[in-house]
DNA sequence: ACTTTGACAG
């Protein structure tokens, strides 16, 4: 047939080929076809456009339409319609702006049809405020015109605009139809109105539109996230039709409730009674799983996802980060990382904020810090993500340039944004930097504080020992003090040795939270020290008569894929000899190199000597010993605490970090700390060995 | 023509 053609064919007859074979989606051949056409008119370039657009190739459409553009020659609404199309599908705002800019100089902008498609166009960008312009020119609105406007404010998360949009609608006369429905409910979800919803059910009902697939799969949705379950269920049982959104609707409801086994349970049945999965269903529970806890059983889904040849995208892979996380898996978010890479996942600002957040929380700050700076694009989250890892490491100084930074390349703050460079001046002492960054929320970036932020500050002063203006500030809070702020109060009432305020911010803890074990023993610590043990033993009293179990402290650390873990006086490990004869040894260095254990924190009343014995068997003591036991090359070991760290350990670990020459990292229930003085100016650090401890010891 | 599901910071 191709071979029949002549060599300089009529337009109208390569046009016909030509819609033959873009229809059987021969995109190339069709291309080569219009190429051999002299001057191919305006409805041969209009087809060749939405023919690209239409077979998914819209930034080869908007660079086709730059080629006609070119050329200056009148154009029509019909070649615009197909353009808009390619900017709405590629998402693509530059270009958006060109054809809007180009519908009005053509006089179009005013036309119903291609007006339409040019709020679509801006909706799929997420522009509100170009879909308004092009809304606000369109003379005769019909119910695409007011479905797309309402649609683009809900997909931008601004519900009441789009309810606003509904409402104009009818006084102008317009009914809603099913797609108009579908659209403004996931405003209501976000609204979590209950009662909206159910006026738009009312609506569906009355109008007979619930057998429509995406109006009542957007109807189950709407229930689930205004937390009515048993009202999603029994929609989704009635429904008529249902496809593969409408499952995975029901799938991600579950999994959102808390109700994992029937989202597990959901799932098989899909599995097992044929219904067609998509990558969604499959990222709706491993991203479920994760919200659950079920975090081995998430990594286990996406390995059976990649052998149903579902491959795990952005999506997947942002999901499942969380749960390497949770692991503390450096390994398996290094692997994940491998994959980020591997398919150019970094691009997406979602995933890398989510890999800069996983490396922060397994403890390496430097790899979390090498993704952000790398990043192209950074929006505030990122920049939070990046702040909070900062302070979560105690490395308050950076925090606080790196909001400084953030303020500086232009991007908006949020609350968030401020409890983590808060919190990072806090482990920091940073006193004056923290009042300042306080003092500006409101008059700089109208923020209100919250209580969190509130708390932060009384955490800034408490660290910093000024424990009496940290009461004060509690006492002039505009708002009710929360237990962070007392909690913070009673904390520093520890490391200060403040008994008044410690009895104080306690007794009004014991009131917030009674069931909150920490609080007790940390005033009958406090009173310990203080050597006032009738009243310490009345507060241990206190808390066993209130049936309140004490939290044992452990601590573990990962050696070769494999968690050891370790409680006070433990000595059930197979090293464990091993871990006392060198906690022993290396204590003696320790104290050549001016190391004294601080025996306030030993709190039974018992003699000196037996207070050193057990200050050694402190179960972060015991984890950091075996890790250091069981290096394999590494120059760095994370040893995990469910607790805070006690201070003697602090000085003690600091101390062995210097001695043995390993950046020891332990993260304790309230952050990293870090402790690598073992450098000395113009040594390399070097990987750590056994075999040379030993030789120092001796 | 416009429509339903899916994530990152605390």
């Amino acid at each position: 047939m191709l071979s029949k053609i002549p060599a300089n064919p009529p337009p109208r007859l390569v046009l016909k080929f030509f819609k033959m074979f873009s229809h059987y989606d021969d995109i190339q051949r069709a291309r080569h076809l219009f190429d051999k056409i002299h001057e191919p008119d305006l409805r041969s370039w209009t087809i060749l456009i939405s023919a690209h657009t239409k077979h998914g190739f819209p930034e080869e459409a908007l660079n086709i339409y730059n080629t006609l553009r070119a050329r200056n020659v009148k154009l029509d609404t019909y070649v615009l319609l197909p353009v808009a199309k390619a900017c709405a599908a590629s998402a693509d705002l530059i270009k958006a702006r060109e054809v809007h800019d180009d519908a009005i100089r053509f006089g179009f902008s005013s036309d119903t049809l291609l007006g339409n498609a040019l709020v679509d166009m801006y909706a799929k960008c997420k522009y509100v405020d170009g879909a308004k312009r092009a809304f606000d020119d369109v003379k005769v609105k019909d119910v695409v015109t007011w479905t797309s406007m309402a649609s683009c404010y809900a997909n931008c998360g601004l519900a009441r605009q789009c309810f606003g949009v509904i409402r104009n609608m009818g006084l102008n006369g317009v009914r809603p139809n099913s797609v108009t429905v579908s659209s403004i409910l996931p405003a209501c979800t976000e609204l979590k109105d209950l009662n909206l919803g159910r006026e738009i059910h009312g609506f569906v009902v009355r109008n007979a539109i619930g057998e429509n697939v995406f109006v009542s799969s957007a109807l189950v949705n709407m229930y689930a996230s205004c937390l009515s379950v048993r009202q999603a269920e029994f929609v989704f049982v009635n429904m008529f039709r249902r496809d593969s959104v409408s499952w995975n609707v029901l799938l991600t409801a579950y999994f959102s409730n808390k109700e994992y086994e029937k989202g597990l349970g959901l799932f098989h049945q899909m599995r097992s009674e044929g219904v067609k999965l998509n990558q969604a269903s499959w990222n709706a529970v491993v991203g479920g799983c994760v919200q659950n806890g079920l975090n081995e059983q998430a990594l286990d889904k996406l390995r059976q996802m990649q052998d149903s040849r579902f491959r795990p995208n952005q999506i997947t892979i942002t999901c499942v980060l969380p749960a390497c996380t949770n692991l503390e898996s450096l390994k398996g978010g290094k692997e994940i990382h491998g994959y980020i890479c591997r398919h150019w996942y970094f691009k997406d600002l979602t995933t890398s904020t989510a890999l800069v957040s996983m490396y922060a929380k397994c403890g390496d700050l430097d790899l979390s810090r090498r993704v952000f700076d790398m990043m192209t694009r950074k929006d505030t989250v990122a920049w939070n993500t990046i702040i909070i890892a900062n302070s979560m490491h105690g490395n308050g100084n950076e925090a606080v340039l790196l909001f400084h930074n953030m303020l500086g390349s232009g991007i908006k703050p949020n609350s968030v944004t401020f409890t983590g460079v808060l919190s990072g001046c806090s482990h920091s002492r940073l006193v004056h930097e923290g009042l300042q960054i306080f003092n500006s929320m409101n008059r700089e970036h109208s923020i209100d504080p919250d209580a969190d932020h509130y708390s932060c500050m009384v955490d800034v002063l408490s660290r910093a020992g000024r424990l009496e203006e940290a009461y004060e500030f509690i006492q002039r809070m505009p708002i009710e003090p929360s237990a962070g702020a007392w909690g913070s109060l009673l904390g520093a009432c520890r490391v200060y040795k403040n008994v008044k305020l410690g009895r104080i911010s306690a007794n009004r803890l014991f009131e917030i939270e009674p069931d909150n074990p920490g609080n007790y023993v940390l005033l009958s610590n406090i009173l310990g020290t203080a050597k006032l043990w009738d009243e310490a033993s009345k507060t241990r009293k206190l808390m066993r008569d209130r049936g309140i179990p004490k939290t044992p402290g452990c601590s573990w650390v990962h050696v070769r894929n494999k968690i050891y873990t370790f409680v006070v006086g433990d000595k059930s490990n197979k090293q464990s000899e091993e871990i006392y004869n060198f906690l022993e040894d290396v204590g003696k260095k320790m104290k050549l190199a001016g190391y004294i254990p601080n025996v306030d924190f030993v709190l039974q009343d018992v003699d000196p000597k037996e207070k050193h014995e057990i200050l050694c068997n402190h179960s972060e003591k015991l984890a950091v010993a075996f890790g250091l036991l069981n290096l394999n090359g590494e120059s760095s070991i994370r040893v995990f605490k469910n607790l805070r760290i006690c201070g003697d350990c602090h000085t003690a670990i600091k101390f062995m970090a210097k001695i043995v020459g390993v950046h020891i990292i332990v993260r304790d229930s309230l952050r990293f700390h870090h402790f690598r003085d073992g450098i000395l100016p113009g040594h390399q650090r070097r990987p750590f060995q056994f075999q040379k401890l030993q030789e120092l010891l001796l």
